[in-house]
DNA sequence: CCGTAACCCTGCGTGC
DNA sequence: TGCACGCAGGGTTACG
């Protein structure tokens, strides 16, 4: 599930397959997963275009074109991208082949089918709402302590949902926002307007050094996450919580919890991330 | 503003 | 061996 480190891990190993590369011709063998425009439009637009470069804001890939065209890609949950020759076998849940003018292929396949493409001239990326209502880079110079504080003290809501929200941080999905929290020493239910100013202080400290440290070892593969040249991350085996129900806590031996919370499965640990009193 | 739930979809684990 | 079933999961949308 490509969370910020996952999607930054497939955009540096983009950066090294198809920069500078042309687009000759794509195929879609699912229709439903191009979102903008017309599969007629998307095909005939994509064509013939020069790969420009490659950046990521939260969760999105975009793959910038020449003529000012972006290729927005979202992964969801089980979306990646496979750069081969094309002569290799088409595994199933291939959805989308681009055909490279290096004689190569890059080629989109989703188990879930979740993953959406959109193809939109570069100033009209605003049309995508997930992209129009995003809120702030975890990376960003205006990210600071002071930003975090001003925008967490008045939301009533649980901390673990309003992590994930990415309207408020952009980036942070369930993996992340449990092992932050953990970082952090905060409990996942805990209301956001009740951190006081050395767990805020604890909590921007924990987002940038789990997100970086995420990016560190190349993502979390999970299940089956691997960037586009077939590479696993190594960042499961750094996982404090995640996934880790009934293991011990790496600080105190706890047994790790596991409890649904905003409709997510979380994890933490009952003694180092103490919930508030009732 | 906040919480809950449905939806999209397939693979996998479980129970019979 | 195999079927039926429920669950997982991100983001969007609907509803109270």
């Amino acid at each position: 599930m490509p969370e910020l480190p996952e999607v930054e891990t497939i955009r540096r190993s983009l950066e090294k397959t198809i920069k500078n590369l042309t687009i000759c011709q794509a195929d879609i063998y699912l229709p439903q997963i191009v979102k903008i425009p017309s599969t007629e439009r998307f095909l005939e637009q994509v064509a013939n275009k020069k790969v420009t470069g490659i950046e990521r804001k939260g969760k999105y890939l975009l793959i910038r074109l020449a003529q000012n065209m972006t290729l927005v890609v979202h992964f969801r949950m089980t979306g990646k991208f496979i750069c081969c020759d094309p002569k290799d076998p088409v595994v199933k849940h291939t959805h989308l082949v681009f055909q490279l003018d290096n004689n190569s292929e890059l080629r989109y396949n989703d188990v879930r089918q979740f993953g959406r493409f959109y193809l939109l001239e570069s100033n009209d990326l605003n049309q995508i709402p997930g992209l129009k209502k995003m809120g702030i880079e975890p990376f960003d110079a205006c990210f600071t302590r002071d930003y975090l504080k001003k925008h967490i003290k008045f939301r009533r809501t649980k901390i673990k949902p309003l992590l994930m929200d990415q309207c408020f941080i952009a980036g942070i999905g369930n993996i992340y926002a449990d092992e932050i929290l953990q970082a952090a020493k905060i409990h996942p239910e805990r209301l956001a307007c009740s951190l006081n100013a050395r767990e805020i202080a604890n909590l921007y400290l924990s987002i940038k050094k789990v997100l970086n440290k995420g990016i560190e070892y190349n993502g979390a593969s999970i299940r089956d996450y691997v960037d586009s040249n077939g590479e696993k991350g190594r960042f499961q085996e750094q996982l404090a919580v995640y996934n880790r129900e009934g293991e011990p806590c790496i600080n105190c031996s706890t047994a790790i919890i596991r409890k649904r919370i905003g409709g997510r499965s979380s994890h933490f640990c009952p003694v180092c991330q103490k919930a508030a009193d009732k």
